[in-house]
RNA sequence: GGUCUCGUAGUAUAACGGUUAGUACAUCGGGUUUUCAUCCCGACAACGCGGGUUCGACUCCCGCCGAGAUCACCA
């Protein structure tokens, strides 16, 4: 039997990093058994419905790269895939239920229901509605609530993460399967569509758990089989031990990309927490989570979302594509990265400006923090030069001679590259006798004034021989 | 309150009855001719508690404690 999992979000807004673990995992799983993704919109609820929300799904989705071979945009042979477009497939269905006497229309008012309720929390009892239900239910029609008729008993069955479960009849109730405004419930919704749509795998957040019983009742109801049950997780935040959310300011999932995060890290770092293969690999491309994704490993714990370790995971990214792909591959994904003074430069010299910063990037918008001495001129503040640790040490006129010196010397430079730099800066160190950490810093900061650079031949050469000694000198003159 | 789930260092995890309890991030120290970073080396740091079972328990069983989920005409 082939594999078909689904994502099936509401759209009600952005995806964060505390849901789109329930994306990631139906993809891998989809991939390695060459079967299908289903992406499907739960927008049964039209109060909390956000305009363009479908979309940011979708964008997110892309980002991450993971295709979905069903659903929006694409199509597919179980179209339509927004349930607000499926309510004659869920009236069918629920008519079967009318038709075999286990579902009934519920004439109580929700201000009696709620009153129902009360008293058993006074009572300090569980509250089940069946233990209410009506002797004899209108005939239902729409605009009435249609309730399950549950027939309560014991359940076992297999949970792919959790294991073997089991639930009494003392969960088991009467759930509403169509609202009173036509559409039907997510608990009725997603069953109607999971079968229909031949879903073989129902992954989802573990607080569909306490819930499954219900739907187990349903399937038998509605003479269905049974699919496999995948419960995931929670993402918890930073802080407590709640799962994330938006409350906790956990941020949209594109929001990381405009952040400067690369979806491969962030595809690597959201699939391993709370995954992992039994081996000590850390770092994973989306084929080799395809190939060692296991539903069995999944952890049965919440994982708690670290940033820090996102942020390491994409620095060892940014320098494996530089490393194995080239500068141009890298290149590519910094466009929109740059600081604004960088627009008039080329890409040839924005290219060699990011293969000696690249490997000081946690993310790529540290770029517009990281080279704008590249692109204009920086403002001199002596300040930084008298105040650091090294140059401190040396009095004024040292500094003016160094810097004298040290213009000399580079400006009888006839090849000008990084190894015949070095070989100047080398003989400077030699005839001045003075300590790198002295010679160097003071040179460094009078042509970057940054806090950091790249190493200062490297630096020097894609500077350029102009750029270099006209900022030496603007210092000379300066001090 | 009922039902269910979970519990290894600060964090993410390995172990599937026998190891000095491994790895990664973080932290701290050191190294690579300046800085920041990379890279390398090193250090610190954990089995929630109590009973069993066993020659031997992180691992199996029971109890407790702690944390979470759920009990909507939301998904």
């Amino acid at each position: 039997m082939s594999v078909v999992t689904r994502f099936a979000p509401s759209p009600t807004g952005y995806i964060h990093i505390g849901n789109v673990r329930s994306a990631i995992y139906p993809y891998l799983i989809a991939r390695q058994k060459k079967g299908k993704l289903i992406l499907r919109i739960e927008d049964t609820d039209r109060a909390r419905y956000v305009e363009g929300a479908t979309e940011l799904i979708e964008d997110t989705l892309k980002w991450l790269g993971l295709e979905w071979d069903e659903g929006p945009i694409v199509g597919g042979p179980n179209a339509p895939y927004f349930q607000s477009e499926r309510k004659e497939i869920y009236l069918e269905w629920a008519k079967k239920l009318i038709d075999s006497g286990r579902a009934y229309a519920d004439p109580t008012p929700p201000e009696t229901i709620e009153a129902y309720r009360n008293e058993c929390t006074k009572n300090k009892t569980p509250f089940l509605y069946r233990n209410f239900r009506p002797e004899n239910p209108p005939k239902w029609e729409l605009g009435m609530p249609l309730r399950f008729k549950a027939d309560p008993k014991d359940y076992k069955w297999h949970d792919e993460v959790m294991g073997d479960m089991h639930a009494g009849p003392e969960v088991q109730d009467d759930i509403i399967l169509i609202k009173k405004d036509g559409y039907p419930t997510y608990n009725f919704a997603h069953i109607v569509d999971d079968a229909e749509m031949g879903v073989t795998h129902v992954m989802r957040g573990v607080e569909y758990l306490s819930s499954t019983p219900n739907y187990l009742a349903l399937y038998d109801a509605l003479n269905l089989p049974w699919p496999k049950f995948v419960s995931l997780p929670h993402i918890l935040a930073p802080q407590g031990n709640k799962k994330l959310g938006k409350r906790d300011g956990a941020k949209s999932v594109t929001e990381y990309r405009d952040d400067g995060i690369l979806p491969e890290a962030m595809l690597n770092y959201l699939a391993c927490l709370g995954w992992n293969d039994g081996t000590e690999q850390e770092i994973y491309t989306k084929d080799e989570l395809i190939d060692s994704f296991s539903l069995d490993r999944i952890q049965t714990s919440g994982a708690r979302y670290d940033e820090v370790k996102l942020l390491w995971m994409n620095g060892q990214w940014l320098r494996r594509i530089f490393d194995e792909q080239g500068v141009g591959a890298l290149y590519d994904r910094t466009r929109d990265f740059w600081p604004e003074v960088a627009a008039n430069f080329d890409e040839d010299y924005k290219k060699k400006v990011l293969s000696i910063v690249y490997d000081r990037l946690k993310t790529l918008s540290d770029l517009r923090s990281m080279t704008d001495y590249f692109f204009k001129e920086p403002e001199i503040d002596l300040d930084l030069l008298t105040k650091n640790k090294f140059v401190k040490k040396l009095s004024e006129a040292e500094i003016e001679s160094l810097l004298k010196e040290s213009i000399a010397a580079l400006s009888s430079l006839s090849e000008w590259d990084a190894d015949h730099l070095q070989g100047v800066l080398n003989g400077l160190l030699e005839k001045t006798g003075k300590k790198p950490a002295e010679l160097f810093s003071l040179i460094r900061i009078a042509i970057s004034f940054a806090p950091f650079s790249p190493a200062l031949n490297l630096t020097m050469e894609v500077l350029g021989r102009d750029k270099t000694l006209s900022r030496l000198n603007a210092v000379a003159r300066a001090i």
